[in-house]
DNA sequence: TCTGATTTGTAGCCGTGGCTACAATTAAGC
DNA sequence: GCTTAATTGTAGCCACGGCTACAAATCAGA
């Protein structure tokens, strides 16, 4: 931000210039896409621990197709964030903030597809667009898509 | 999925293993992910030569709301995918190829943008969920979106 | 024209999230 | 109980997409 007095003022109008928005919108998709694997290890953890009992690194690599190595790094992150822990060779536990993400990701999911399939899109491809898009869904947009369902 | 030929029906539907299924759609997310930065430059690019006259890396970079730097090296990868051309020190331009692909991820953004407005988003949330979005809707999606808005 | 500001490009760093290869530990079977 | 298989963890590589700092080229104005 330049401090100059100047005569001009140029093309800054009394708010923003037009392309910072765009600016701005770009770097929301940044960062949302910087938390989307924080979310989807939250989610499949807190899944895995409720049918399976436990939640394995082996098991988690498997379900999010990637190497044991790659969920293992992946997990260090999470603890790092505070959203899981795990002792040497035993299981992975999320602790509550994890399980709090774990369950605002749960749901956001369930509406994101629900409304895909209310709009017509195929039930399948509603399932495996959603793992995508549903990291991108504001809190706004989400009630949006809960009024329409009628969930209001 | 009609298929049930076998004594234990269970969750095997003889396909695949039930986690194959959740892999794939993590896969197809990760990819979907790789290629986003890309359309996101083709678009700009492309609206850039056609409001400006010409598309130069720092207009990108404000647009994007990243250094010089960045927006140049992102060009670079553009140029390797064959989706843009550019001499030293002169603007950049898309291939027919960058040019289909502009077009393409145009209308995919008009599309969700409208869709999310469609079902009850404000539209400035629907601008900045999009951006996100788009990214992942798939073509299968992408045809329910316009039935549903009464473009089939 | 030439000098200084702007733009463009290069170099090098960082963190992330993939991977393979190897080491360590735990679990299973004889 | 020991040996072997499976699991878990570590190390080190890569490409990507951010960044800053610096160098080179172009453009504008006096």
């Amino acid at each position: 931000m330049p401090k100059s007095k100047s005569y001009k003022l140029d093309a800054e109008p009394a708010d923003l210039p037009p392309e910072a928005d765009q600016a701005h919108r770009f770097e929301k998709a940044r960062t949302a896409q910087a938390t989307a694997l924080l979310e989807d290890y939250a989610e499949l953890i807190s899944d895995l621990i409720g049918t399976e009992g436990e939640a394995r690194p082996t098991d988690i690599a498997r379900r999010l197709g990637v190497s044991h190595a790659t969920a293992i790094k992946s997990i260090a992150r999470l603890k790092r964030e505070g959203l899981a822990t795990s002792k040497l060779y035993r299981g992975v536990f999320l602790t509550p903030a994890g399980e709090m993400l774990a369950r605002r990701v749960r749901a956001r999911h369930r509406l994101v597809v629900d409304l895909l399939v209310a709009v017509g899109v195929p039930q399948e491809a509603a399932e495996v667009d959603a793992e995508g898009i549903e990291h991108h869904v504001s809190e706004e947009t989400l009630r949006a898509f809960a009024k329409f369902l009628g969930r209001a």
